[in-house]
DNA sequence: AAGCCGGGGCA
DNA sequence: TGCCCAGGCTT
């Protein structure tokens, strides 16, 4: 069993912490964030009364950053309705920002010693498997028939070490791709191993489909400022600061968007435009160029809602790694 | 019920 | 370069 700093302790506030930190991000990756947020949030009061922007820059770098919104907003309802202290049954939790079926599923068995399973990736796996569950996992009205499985094997009087169990038996013995059933203290009894069909469980089909897009990015330069906006909802990067954008439908082109530029505010002087990078998330595809410029009219910028930031100042607010990346890259 | 949301590891 | 990892929220 590995031995981590969120296991062997009934702290409700560290088990959350670990378990938000963990969604769609790998032990090893995360880490290093959850010890960064238990020195500088040792308790939910602490993280409940620290500023938006100070939570999401502590989490710069982890992605997915509703999940950084949704742990202040959570911390803030515990504080704020339950004076601090978290609900303690699996209904309660759920009715909490970023906590679903999973993590209160966690949170209840972990803190609390509920009998109710945690089904994550980790625990499909394992139980479509040993019980040769063929439904296709990626279907949301599917999940009844694995959460019900579990629920009748999972003992009542320690359903912390069950989910512990599961969870682990799926990380570091019964792994997607190789799965090492010659260790696997359940292989006897294990469906899938007698029939041989290991690797072709789970079944997951999902359909997914990649937005390409194209990002211009104007670096308005004043002395020794640049211009920034705080992104806004319904898109990705929600809450991140980003240099004033140009999105384009086609093909990156910088004739055609200095033309655009210099029709909108025709002072703009162009300073610098650097080569494409390249940026690809699971489901986008970006591709963007960063032009320097000076010179745009104050109704621009108010129009654009930019402000100037010190160099300084930038290195500290969040950022999208994109943009990081490329501030690291003209440096070296 | 379906679509959206970021990173990193690895072949 | 392409494929894999996955829970919760919004529409």
């Amino acid at each position: 069993m590995r031995q981590l700093p969120w296991r062997n302790t009934n702290d409700p506030y560290k088990i959350w912490l670990s378990e938000i930190i963990l969604q769609q991000t790998r032990v090893a990756q995360g880490l290093p964030y959850y010890q960064n947020f238990i020195e500088k949030y040792p308790d939910v009061k602490a993280l409940a009364s620290a500023p938006e922007e100070e939570v999401l820059r502590m989490w710069q770098g982890l992605g997915y950053y509703s999940r950084a919104r949704n742990l202040h907003a959570c911390a803030k309802e515990v504080v704020e309705k339950y004076d601090g202290f978290f609900p303690e049954d699996y209904i309660s939790l759920q009715t909490l920002k970023g906590i679903g079926k999973y993590t209160a599923a966690a949170i209840a068995s972990f803190a609390f010693k509920e009998a109710v399973p945690a089904v994550d990736g980790n625990v499909f796996r394992v139980l479509a498997r040993y019980f040769a569950i063929e439904e296709n996992i990626a279907d949301t009205k599917n999940f009844a028939i694995f959460f019900n499985t579990a629920l009748e094997i999972i003992p009542k009087d320690q359903p912390d070490l069950f989910n512990q169990a599961m969870m682990e038996l799926g990380a570091t013995i019964c792994t997607p791709g190789n799965p090492a059933c010659l260790v696997c203290p359940v292989s006897v009894g294990c469906t899938a191993r007698e029939k041989g069909t290991q690797k072709k469980l789970p079944v997951k089909e999902k359909k997914v489909k990649v937005r390409q897009r194209f990002f211009y990015y104007l670096m308005w330069e004043k002395d020794d400022k640049i211009a920034m906006k705080k992104r806004g909802p319904q898109d990705i990067w929600q809450g991140l600061f980003d240099f004033d954008l140009i999105e384009s439908k086609t093909a990156l082109n910088n004739n055609v968007v200095e033309e655009t530029i210099l029709a909108e505010v025709p002072d703009a002087e162009v300073l610098s435009i650097s080569a494409p990078v390249k940026h690809v998330l699971t489901h986008q595809r970006i591709e963007a160029v960063f032009i320097g410029l000076k010179n745009p009219s104050s109704v621009y910028l108010k129009e654009r809602e930019l402000s100037y930031f010190k160099k300084e100042q930038i290195e500290e607010l969040p950022k999208p790694i994109l943009i990081d990346k490329y501030l690291k890259g003209r440096i070296n």
